[in-house]
DNA sequence: TGTGAAGCCTGACCCGAGGTCAAGGTCAAC
DNA sequence: GTTGACCTTGACCTCGGGTCAGGCTTCACA
């Protein structure tokens, strides 16, 4: 409203009004470098005087700021009239409530991350792999598992839980766990050992003679890049063992001779 | 266990390795300059490729970086082991939720401000302007007594409710009111104005026999800028008004002369 | 087989709300 | 007259990416 100072002493310095309004100095300068504050006289050697409307002025900016205000949106309210301060308030407000909401949902997905004991994985993808390490399978082919479903819940989350329901269906059968356990010792031999043949052959069998190993919802809606998803989920476990690439290569073929379709696991 | 393409292409372009993971091109970049992300191999063509391990890095940064752990942590966190992950995440659980109670503190005053119908002030504050429009002062008068005010709580906090009290008995006084109507009439006075002189000593009088009106706190204790605080809150008027400088020194003398120390208002 | 669109590459600058030097001028006290 | 605190401007840093700009490459369609 008024000019500046007026007082006998020219008013303080900017470290003066800086502390007085409980901020720092470079704090009030970045006030002045984007209008927030005009900028008050200066004494004779260049310094900057405040009087008591540039502090007043400091203090109004100052509680807005901490309110949560946008800087940019303090002078336009501060020169608004009493209803469009209160709309401009309002509308801070309802910005603050959703970033809130937003850090809160944030921190309940943290939780769940802690509390599920380990990694990226929910409960009953959990459970899956505590009984994989119960029926004696191979820490790494447990690990490895683990990866496979991380993957999984990323690239392909609507069939996650089909993935995870033909795991357990798998698991109760311990003809599978017996040849899956065979597949994994499988990857140290030689790419063209003829009991891979076999074991593909098994395999195949065993998945086409127990429908609920493969079973996938009826609507199901094939999405275009499926065959890279399913791919890059599938084949994640080639990296660790060269012979499963045509262990895998020759039970697809042995599925796709029988009409099966793409995905499976 | 099944279809091709994974190992046989060489991975997925950076596009749909982004796709995947529900982020952009640049968000992936980013990660890789920051060593989030280790640089996948290139194509002939300079194009990175993305292998199964490679997304599902990605992936694992990505859940933790939207549930909120800054980037600079994803990778030590990342490399670390269960007990250390579960640590770090506990960590930055609690960062979380101070940053969500600091926006919530921040949202209360905001709401404050608003409910509190105009800017800045308490309750009570705001209760002792209403006050001064019933007893018929000067809109002006009001609006700059508003200021004054505000100026106090951010320069005197520790005083603020002590002079909110002694305006408070000042204006149950209606000699003191009467006075006062009188010393902002003089606003438009001439500096020399005789009548000026009887004005102050009106003022001091009634102060000096109103205990109350200049009543400290018994453990109170002056700060060495007290001056310069309580300088600039009394003489905020004065830019509105010149005469007032005589006015505030004449009342300070007196004052002053009879014992009382600063401050007062 | 050409062509246009889309995707990829690097590099540079932008946001908010200041923090942190750097290099120098000024002031008050000893 | 020197020391140390305070003031000046200016430039670069944060964090998590967004947004061009300018130049290649690849893909789909005619």
């Amino acid at each position: 409203m008024a000019p500046s100072t007026g007082t006998t002493t020219g008013g303080v310095t900017i470290g003066q009004a800086a502390a007085f309004a409980g901020v720092t100095v470079k704090t009030v300068r970045h006030y002045h470098q984007h209008g927030l504050l005009d900028e008050p006289p200066r004494d004779s050697s260049g310094y900057r005087r405040y009087g008591s409307a540039d502090l007043l002025r400091l203090v109004q900016v100052r509680t807005l700021a901490t309110a949560g205000v946008p800087l940019a949106e303090v002078r336009p309210l501060l020169d608004a009239d009493t209803e469009q301060f209160t709309a401009g308030l309002v509308d801070v407000e309802q910005r603050l409530t959703e970033r809130i909401a937003d850090l809160i949902a944030r921190r309940d997905t943290l939780r769940q991350l802690t509390e599920g004991d380990r990694l990226l994985l929910p409960d009953r993808a959990l459970a899956i792999l505590d009984r994989l390490t119960d029926l004696g399978f191979d820490p790494d082919y447990v690990a490895s598992q683990r990866e496979a479903l991380v993957l999984a819940r990323a690239l392909a989350p609507e069939l996650f839980d089909i993935f995870l329901t033909q795991l357990e269906h798998r698991l109760d059968d311990p003809g599978f766990v017996d040849l899956t356990k065979r597949g994994w010792d499988a990857r140290s031999w030689d790419p063209d050992d003829h009991r891979i043949d076999d074991l593909a052959s098994a395999l195949a069998d065993n998945l086409l003679a127990n429908p609920e190993h493969l079973a996938l919802p009826t609507d199901y809606q094939p999405r275009p890049d499926d065959v890279t998803r399913y791919g890059l989920i599938n084949h994640h476990l080639e990296d660790h063992a060269p012979t499963w690439t045509r262990l895998n290569t020759l039970v697809e073929a042995k599925l796709r001779a029988a009409g099966v379709p793409i995905p499976h696991q």
